[in-house]
DNA sequence: CACGACTTTGGATCGGCGATCCAACCATGC
DNA sequence: GCATGGTTGGATCGCCGATCCAAAGTCGTG
């Protein structure tokens, strides 16, 4: 009953260990012999403070998450702190890709729950009615985390192409360019804006798009 | 050159028994052993003509969103077809939940583009302007793509365990309700209205949302 | 201070997976 | 009718998550 001391290993330790290897080598470079390389240790002491794989993902996501939202200030203004909410959930997902696909794998977690409580709260603040306060909460997380993801996804497959950042835009634009524009005008189009744009001003834009909708519920 | 009898195997016949094992056993129990089971075949059969298990699930979802896509007829009323586009969507992810999943994971191959194409176009149809046009279809994909990923998580948690809907949903209803009031005053308040929710009511009015703060864009 | 009960650790091992490889097969063109 | 090259089925490889167990370490108790 008396605490041990915590000395060894820990699930702690174990998470930390986690999300270093994904955030180097993505989401398939996490295996349990990695794992017992970098932490020097064995299956079995793993397996002591860890269920199983989706429960060390599950503990590696809940502890990022909820280091986002605490680490948000507060402000006055509920829609200032619901873009910067928004904005802190984007950048995480962006810095540690696997955790987007993890909020759609498994949306029962803690960290989703934690999501929804803070963006619900705030557009409570911001004063939507409670008839529309949950179709509105969860239209909002979800756009969040759609967009995140698949940025993170996009991401993803840049680090694994060669080149920088600008030439993989130069590609996938004269790759949509090149596609037939009776087939496909629209991704013809906006071929040409790909190369100008900026994810996370996209990304607000339609946090933008989705609180002027809120506004009229109101 | 000339056209060898398609009596053996083919890449449709490999993507209709992937899709159907997919669609019974959840993403997990595809896998080529019961491919091979399935069509009566080896492995070097299936490899010929599919280059590997990501191609295969990417020739499956495409499959499903074209059947989607082709299958909503073209109503006179942009607004409307754009509501019929996508909850054919969110319908189609919920009958084959392994679909959401591929899409937000490898959101570049051709799936994702008809479904970029489909709904930019309707949007330019609705009349939003081209400054506007590419946020507004980033975030309106997002959103449809994530309500519906969620949802078809829900659904696939739904049926590995016991019971029905509303025992599932009293459920979880309970667990939340049970949570500390202080801490999580949104997911309590939400427990109450999950019992009397449907989905896809819900997930339209989110798409209504959507529309409305579009429209202010104009 | 010693002993036994319990916790924690490390590694051997298992079945199953995706992928590769190769020998046998067979419709067609010369 | 025979060689050719696209097609097939299955043996096999290396790696994975997970299980199991014996050894080592840590404390409460008498």
């Amino acid at each position: 009953m008396t605490k041990r001391r915590t000395d060894g290993l820990s699930q702690e330790l174990i998470v930390k260990a986690a999300t270093g290897i994904l955030d180097a080598g993505g989401e398939s470079a996490l295996t349990f012999r990695a794992l017992t390389t970098h932490l020097s240790t064995g299956y079995g002491a793993i397996y002591h403070h860890v269920a199983n794989k989706s429960d060390l993902l599950a503990a590696a996501t809940d502890d990022v998450i909820a280091g986002v939202l605490t680490g948000v200030v507060v402000e006055a203004e509920p829609r200032e702190t619901l873009r910067t909410v928004a904005l802190g959930l984007f950048d995480a997902i962006d810095a540690h890709p696997w955790v987007g696909a993890q909020l759609s794998r498994e949306p029962w977690r803690p960290a989703l729950l934690a999501i929804y409580e803070r963006i619900g709260g705030l557009l409570d603040a911001l004063g939507v009615p409670e008839r529309a306060l949950f179709d509105a909460a969860g239209a909002l997380v979800n756009y969040v985390l759609g967009v995140a993801g698949q940025n993170a996804a996009n991401a993803r497959l840049l680090t694994s192409s060669e080149g920088d950042r600008s030439v993989f835009l130069a590609k996938v634009a004269a790759q949509w360019a090149q596609l037939d524009s009776e087939e496909y005008p629209f991704v013809n189009k906006a071929a040409a804006h790909l190369r100008e744009h900026d994810d996370r001003e996209q990304f607000l834009a339609g946090v933008d798009i989705f609180l002027a909708g809120i506004a009229g519920l109101r």
